[in-house]
DNA sequence: GTAGGGTTAG
């Protein structure tokens, strides 16, 4: 082996060496004593993060006495990229102690770590280091801060930095944009891109994907097809991104064809386009096409990856058709991938919706490494056929073993609970979730504790819990009440919740419909008649079912 | 420094 110099820098300066050559080039700068100097060694802790050795780039870190601010920020993006966010943090701490102090890409890094680990108070903890650094308006920290708040749900943290920045950048305007749009504001959004563009500013690639993906439902086509429009006007639409965000667009808006349309227009689709085709298939309920697509891809010879092989069980768990279900587990068999977590949880949550929840727990068994998907895909099917008990056995197994539940875990247990009518045991868990796991109530929770009250006799504790909810309750939880109203044939306070569910919603009749069957149910056919007679003649036109059988 | 597909939500 013989370098000089020169070819050393040159060779260094690729990105992708193979572990082989990396190696090679740290024995060659140890021998030539280059290995301490911060240059060198950046160059050989970034190849060896690459490689997946963080091992050995942290062992030529921790051997490097003059730590220069580069080599820090490659050993703490090297951690953070491999998701370990106590090493990552950690070193990032004990930087701030040194004379070396972070700089922009150092936070900028870390503030990423936080966010993709869900650490909403370090994220504070560092927003303050940053400013009192004299960072606040760096535009580097502050893209990073926009967009680790918005994906922590904290868009108005988010929309606070932004405001704070006088002229504000394209990639600030594009983290504010996709901020929005992914916390489900696509409006203001829209309004922040109408700003930009009157400002002169020109959007690329990544400000469409952030007005897209707010486009979540099908009243948003138009504006979803005025997004398509610019596109093809920009010339944007060749742009993988953007044709995926396309895609899954005009899935959402239950636009299958134009999503069709997009697809076919590329000439070599990437897998996450594929898949954004698949998966919307499988969720408009088109599970053949699912298939078909899938059988397509798997003719090419593509190899799949784990989040398309979910998307794809989840399509067969649809069909409840076992046949296909297998195939899919064969494929996953084959290629060796049974071990992925995100793959044995959508073979599990198939087998439980196929009816054959003991190939679902076989799988679950067999696995070396489960995280807390698994076990909320297992307490899931146990629920849903039934066996509450078992369910809450195998959260006490997680909690055992040192896992950490999350809200499906909670949304599991509480539908297992619903499910086998499990009142006081329900309320327990619904107590606990927030008492000693610190997890905020969401929609689900509350329909599924309102259900349990509701349905094992304790209606007005229910009512009088949504009654008492900080924030106004939503159609789904008082739609929940009005069933347990229809169940227990109390027609008084079905009035009541029919009343809100009305005035909160006026276009919608099934309310209508539910409460004219709980008079009827009462025998006040007058105020069935009533009813009735305030619903319009396309209202109560609605074709009655019909079986075939 | 910013972007696309996502398993459990009966």
């Amino acid at each position: 082996m013989s370098f000089n110099l020169h070819i050393l820098t040159t060779e260094l300066s690729k990105s992708f060496l193979t572990l082989l050559r990396t190696k090679e080039l740290h024995a060659f700068i140890t021998k030539s004593h280059l290995a301490s100097d911060p240059f060198y060694a950046t160059r050989i802790v970034k190849l060896y993060s690459i490689n997946a050795k963080l091992g050995y780039a942290r062992h030529l870190f921790d051997k490097t006495p003059n730590r220069s601010v580069y080599l820090w920020n490659s050993i703490i993006r090297a951690y953070a990229k491999a998701y370990k966010f106590r090493d990552a943090l950690s070193l990032f701490l004990t930087m701030s102690g040194t004379e070396t102090s972070p700089d922009n890409f150092t936070y900028s890094c870390i503030i990423r770590a936080c966010s993709e680990n869900h650490h909403r108070e370090w994220l504070k903890f560092v927003h303050g280091r940053v400013l009192v650094t004299g960072f606040g308006l760096d535009p580097i920290c502050c893209s990073a801060l926009v967009t680790a708040y918005s994906n922590l749900d904290l868009i108005e943290e988010a929309s606070k930095v932004f405001g704070r920045i006088q002229h504000p950048d394209l990639v600030m305007w594009n983290s504010i944009i996709c901020g929005f749009g992914s916390c489900g504001y696509w409006n203001q959004g829209l309004l922040l891109f109408s700003r930009m563009r009157n400002l002169g500013e020109l959007p690329d690639g990544y400000t469409v994907v952030g007005v897209a993906s707010g486009i979540a439902e099908p009243s948003l086509l138009s504006t979803g097809k005025g997004i398509h429009g610019l596109c093809l006007k920009c010339n944007f639409d060749s742009n993988e991104h953007v044709a995926s965000a396309l895609v899954s667009m005009y899935s959402r808006c239950n636009c299958m064809d134009s999503a069709y349309l997009v697809f076919s227009s590329l000439l070599q689709p990437d897998l996450v386009t594929w898949s954004a085709l698949i998966t919307g298939y499988s969720q408009a309920g088109d599970f053949r096409k699912a298939m078909l697509f899938f059988q397509r891809l798997n003719m090419q010879g593509k190899k799949m990856d784990s989040i398309l092989i979910a998307s794809i069980l989840a399509a067969t768990a649809q069909s409840t058709n076992i046949r296909h279900g297998i195939e899919i587990h064969g494929y996953v068999l084959r290629q060796g991938i049974e071990s992925n977590e995100m793959i044995s949880s959508s073979l599990i949550d198939m087998y439980s919706k196929c009816g054959y929840l003991s190939l679902g727990i076989r799988v679950f068994h067999v696995m070396s490494q489960k995280n807390i998907s698994t076990y909320n895909s297992v307490i899931w099917g146990l629920g849903l056929h039934g066996l509450a008990s078992k369910a809450l056995e195998m959260f006490e197994e997680l909690l055992t073993i040192g896992l950490v539940p999350n809200e499906s875990t909670f949304s599991a247990l509480l539908f297992a609970c619903c499910h086998a009518g499990l009142n006081s045991v329900g309320k327990e868990i619904f107590k606990r979730m927030k008492d000693e796991f610190c997890i905020k109530y969401k929609t689900e929770h509350y329909v599924y504790i309102v259900k349990l009250l509701g349905m094992t006799g304790e209606l007005e504790v229910a009512y009088n819990l949504v009654m008492s909810l900080p924030e106004p309750a939503d159609s789904g939880i008082w739609g929940a009440l009005l069933s347990c109203c229809d169940a227990c044939g109390n027609v008084e306070l079905a009035e009541v919740v029919a009343q809100r569910l009305i005035e909160n919603d006026p276009e919608k009749t099934v309310y209508k419909v539910m409460l004219s069957n709980i008079y009827a149910g009462d025998g006040r056919w007058d105020d069935v008649k009533k009813l009735r007679d305030t619903m319009t003649e396309k209202e109560r036109g609605k074709c009655p079912g019909l079986s075939w059988i």
